[in-house]
DNA sequence: GTTAGCACTCATGATAAAAGAGTGCTAATA
DNA sequence: TATTAGCACTCTTTTATCATGAGTGCTAAC
């Protein structure tokens, strides 16, 4: 229960005593919900001291902008500013019990091949255990490297054209089979494509890519232009947001009004912040942004949580824990701490 | 404007008057959303008589079930039984504007071939249209007829599996090549495999079918075991059920508590209530349910609306929209009528 | 430097009174 | 006989007032 972990000796008047109060604050607030008061920090947490010097301090920690009061005479509550000092020095990623750590590895287990499987299961476990909202998404890889294409008989005027990725990722469109053409002469084309494109980024395959290939095998390819389509269609990224413990983020104390819960619906619903939130880059595997530090106004008054999964040094998706600023940030961390590790050493075993 | 369409003459004393009232009330309790009084409906709806008299008949009205009251000294709105007399026998369903009509079109062109987006978009333009949460789901056709599997290729260790069925959907799953075979081989026990279900339904695969397949080519299968299991849960049906919608759904005036904001939240996140709504079968191809009419009580105090899409005879989709009992029937049955005709006429067009 | 004591502030909750909407009944009316 | 005006009555909603209590911030004593 030690209330530091980083010294830093150079942050303004921050002495000790002063670290275990706003620990001790956080620590309270989080589990209460209500303005912490000078009396029952001195009743709960045994600093040794009385309310008064408690108080006199809890000014000071006011006034350097670590708590707030949400009026005159009631306590005090963590800023963003003592939140994010409670999480850089004072807080410590918690330790998972047995049981919530069997839990885990059970509802990851690798009996799902699918990767989508994986995340989406990781979003649920993580909302259910710590009343957050919790979204995941497999990694688009962006070197997506092209296979092959293939088309496979459907019936005499159809078939289904698959696009193969590196990485065993398939999609499949039912194409019309152009009229006067034949399902060999469109696998026939196919190979010439799959020549030609074999190796390369698809992400990077667009109209002139199409151009240039029409152009070397010197053929007009018109009555394939719906194919075309098709295919470029199959090929768009299309990442796929699973989300779970919306029910259980808005029974929380703060979102007891219509507006925060017309908010979080709205979140949930609109998607592309979701999207937006596990697509912007990281340069550490985790990284906790509370409340206003969010780019997105949306999620002003929330804080995130972010972790992105490797496996090999390589990144295979990401994950994070939408909840209020109120948020068990030790607790948090530490469940995707612990996935991190788990799911790394988990697919590296199996390959 | 009229205000009947079935005169119904066996009903207990309804009247043409008392039909009109009812009417009236439904109207006006369906756009204000508060109680409506005997003054309001004196002066807004032209019925020729005092308010006086449109007390003495809502009153009988309330005696007889069709109205109720909140309190003593408030207006009436319409009960369980109202709307149901409304809806048999008073309203009359919207007809579109034509820019409704052309956005209706727009959404749902063909540009995307797979019916799973025709039905996403549905969901979404219905929801839009009338604040009210929309799901929909493309049919699983139960009658899921087998075509062929096929193994490709990716890597040395690896292998993707495809099922295609004969109406040209496609699932597919990376599984292991087991050790001492090729994708050759494994290619040959497809082939069989695909003689022997041939044609066959889907749905009744089971650890039967598979037994039985293996005494027929008198082979030992356990190193494709985990294939099976690959095979068995790509065939599994897995519905996807879109919805939109519900944030502007809890926009309306019931929602503005906490509690019903949960309930719909939760409808929204458990996703098997959903489901049931859609896969519940229909005597006709659109029907209302009233509050408590619904057989799930979590809908105890929603009216859904559910139509079903056909093309040819056939079964595609479903769609519900569930709203507040106070729900824009006639709009909402206009809308869904209209995207029955316009969806079987235009994929007919399409064969 | 720490602490007890105390006046002061402000949110919260209870109570009461006033306002307002709408009914239900009665008696008058066409 | 059906309709309507009139009015007392009921019940919700709103507003005002007051008491309560939690917690602070300051001062003076330790």
């Amino acid at each position: 229960m030690t209330a530091r972990r980083n010294t830093d000796p150079g942050e303004s008047g921050m002495n000790d005593r002063k670290k275990r109060i706003l620990w001790a604050v956080v620590q309270d607030y989080v589990s209460s919900a209500e303005p912490v008061g000078s009396r029952t920090i001195a009743k709960n947490y045994d600093l040794g001291v009385s309310s008064a010097t408690i108080r006199n301090e809890m000014q000071d920690l006011g006034d350097e902008g670590y708590l707030e009061q949400p009026h005159t005479s009631a306590g005090r509550i963590p800023s963003i500013k003592g939140y994010r000092f409670y999480v850089d020095c004072l807080m410590e990623p918690s330790r998972l019990t047995g049981e919530e750590e069997e839990r885990i590895t059970h509802m990851i287990s690798d009996e799902t091949t699918k990767a989508d499987e994986i995340f989406r299961n990781m979003a649920r476990v993580v909302a259910s255990m710590t009343h957050t909202l919790s979204v995941a998404a497999r990694r688009v890889s962006r070197t997506c490297i092209f296979n092959y294409i293939r088309f496979l008989p459907l019936d005499d005027r159809r078939a289904i054209l698959l696009v193969v990725t590196q990485d065993g990722n398939v999609s499949n469109s039912v194409v019309n089979i152009p009229p006067g053409s034949s399902i060999d002469e469109m696998q026939l084309l196919a190979d010439k494509l799959n020549h030609f494109l074999h190796g390369k980024d698809l992400s990077t395959t667009d109209e002139k890519t199409i151009l240039s290939f029409q152009k070397e095998i010197e053929r007009d390819l018109t009555p394939f232009s719906r194919i075309f389509v098709s295919m470029r269609r199959a090929l768009a990224p299309q990442q796929k947001v699973y989300s779970g413990g919306a029910a259980g983020l808005i029974r929380q104390p703060e979102f007891q009004n219509v507006e925060k819960m017309q908010d979080i619906l709205n979140l949930l619903e609109e998607r592309d912040v979701l999207h937006s939130i596990l697509d912007t880059a990281m340069d550490r595997p985790l990284a906790v942004r509370i409340g206003s530090e969010n780019p997105d106004k949306s999620l002003a008054d929330l804080s995130v949580v972010k972790a992105q999964f490797h496996v090999g040094g390589e990144l295979i998706g990401t994950m994070a824990v939408i909840g209020p600023t109120r948020m068990e940030y030790g607790r948090v961390i530490g469940l995707l701490y612990f996935m991190q590790k788990h799911l790394e050493h988990m697919l590296k075993n199996k390959e």
